[in-house]
DNA sequence: TGTACATCAGTGAACGCGCGTTCACTGATGTAC
DNA sequence: TGTACATCAGTGAACGCGCGTTCACTGATGTAC
């Protein structure tokens, strides 16, 4: 093997494709990062994301990318912030529901873990891999900025979290963008570590999930708070 | 740019390199290996450990690598079993002096973070990346197997675990193994988000891990171990 | 209603690159006699 | 002590590959007149 790329099985012939009509052209472009999804995901890395293997997924030659792209980069940005937002809109929807702040934290790390490994490809191009920044110049104006997207997820969780402190559910220990931070990192290394070794035999990761938030729910809530987060709590470490 | 590899820097002419004597042939072995180690720390993934990258480091022409390693596959392997053999014995090493199961505990961790962030570039490769399975049916049985080596690392967290139960340290809810799990988990999780996300702007890592542990202690220890473990507990949390 | 034409989607060939790997080789050096 | 030779470290050229990107182009189609 001359090169550690993906096989790419050169022998598919491209699906039938037909000439998109006159105004149609944009169309092509999301079908592009579609295919760029799509190589994320069945790869492991956003090497495999190369501009002839998705030509060849829509059904059409390379040098038509770059009627939609600069280049590769702005391609895979593209892609990233495409995903990016899934990403968010699934978090936010599952927190929706939540009546409460403890609820909603415990909700957005569930999804966030459940998100990350239904979506392992695209997880790993987020948040496991240094970013594809341009950070050229001027460039960066209009282009995809990770770090500005995880603040603005980061502040979701520090809202509930200062609502959990201002309930007095949570014990105001420093500040709550710090605990946010800290535990996005916990949450992050519960699925990111499942992504990257997959061989290895995990507990399942639900339970894993709700493990993590019985000891953190006794550790960070104040006592009045730990009966509405804490499935089920022992009863002989409460009451004894 | 044609392709996103690294520049390499074709200018600069490999260092005068003395050809070995008669017997001496396997020091190239290890001169590769840390050549591999340099091209993993500098750039960011394994893909930039490239024969040509590495012979151009050594001194030497890329056959003469072949003399060593089947093949780059094997090269990569080797490199990070050097890697992980390492950060082992680093993380042991911090573990030595502990006198009781949760500084054991507690040294193992922070040494964990430490190791990774003053070595990116092998963690990214032995932790982050979908490993160098070779896989290939009877490749594998002297080749390096990182989910063997994950499981015996965790072996001694477990052990310590079980000791931290066994002295009433901690509450025995559930396996050990899993909450060794678990916590390799966080750990990781603080360690690799901030390698893999360089710009964010993290707060303090050693202050990070000292949270961490601050609410895991209260978590999951029983009251008697809990100044044990606790660095500064907050007096009004504690007496109130 | 018919036609010329600008626009637009997409093509095909080519470029130079770095890659892993193979092959036949060269020349120094330790060793057996 | 001298010499022939096997061994060993390392070379230089070449292979075929997939890559990003460029260039000049083709042919369908909507639209202005």
């Amino acid at each position: 093997m001359p090169t550690t790329a993906a096989p790419l099985d050169t022998d598919v012939k491209p699906a039938a494709r037909v000439r998109l009509r006159r105004g149609e052209g944009d169309r092509l472009r999301e079908e592009v990062l579609d295919a760029a999804e799509t190589l994320m995901v069945d790869s492991s890395s956003a090497d495999a994301v190369s501009i002839r293997a998705i030509s060849q997924i829509v059904g059409v030659t390379a040098p038509s990318i770059y009627r939609h792209f600069a280049d590769r980069n702005a391609l895979v940005l593209a892609a990233c912030e495409r995903a990016y937002s899934r990403f968010d809109q699934y978090i936010d929807k599952a927190a929706a529901d939540a009546t409460d702040p403890l609820h909603d934290i415990k909700s957005r790390a569930l999804a966030y873990v459940r998100w990350a490994l239904d979506n392992p490809g695209q997880y790993r191009v987020l948040f496991m891999l240094p970013g594809t920044h341009s950070h050229d110049e001027e460039t960066a104006n209009d282009s995809f900025d990770p770090v500005k997207s995880h603040i603005q997820g980061l502040q979701q969780l520090d809202r509930a979290l200062a609502g959990a402190v201002a309930q007095g559910l949570i014990h105001p220990s420093g500040p709550t963008m710090e605990l946010a931070t800290l535990l996005w990192s916990m949450v992050h290394g519960i699925a990111s570590i499942r992504i990257a070794q997959p061989d290895f035999p995990w507990p399942d990761v639900e339970k894993t999930v709700g493990d993590m938030f019985q000891i953190l729910a006794i550790g960070m809530c104040t006592e009045a708070a730990r009966e509405r987060l804490v499935a089920k709590p022992t009863k002989s470490r409460r009451k004894k």
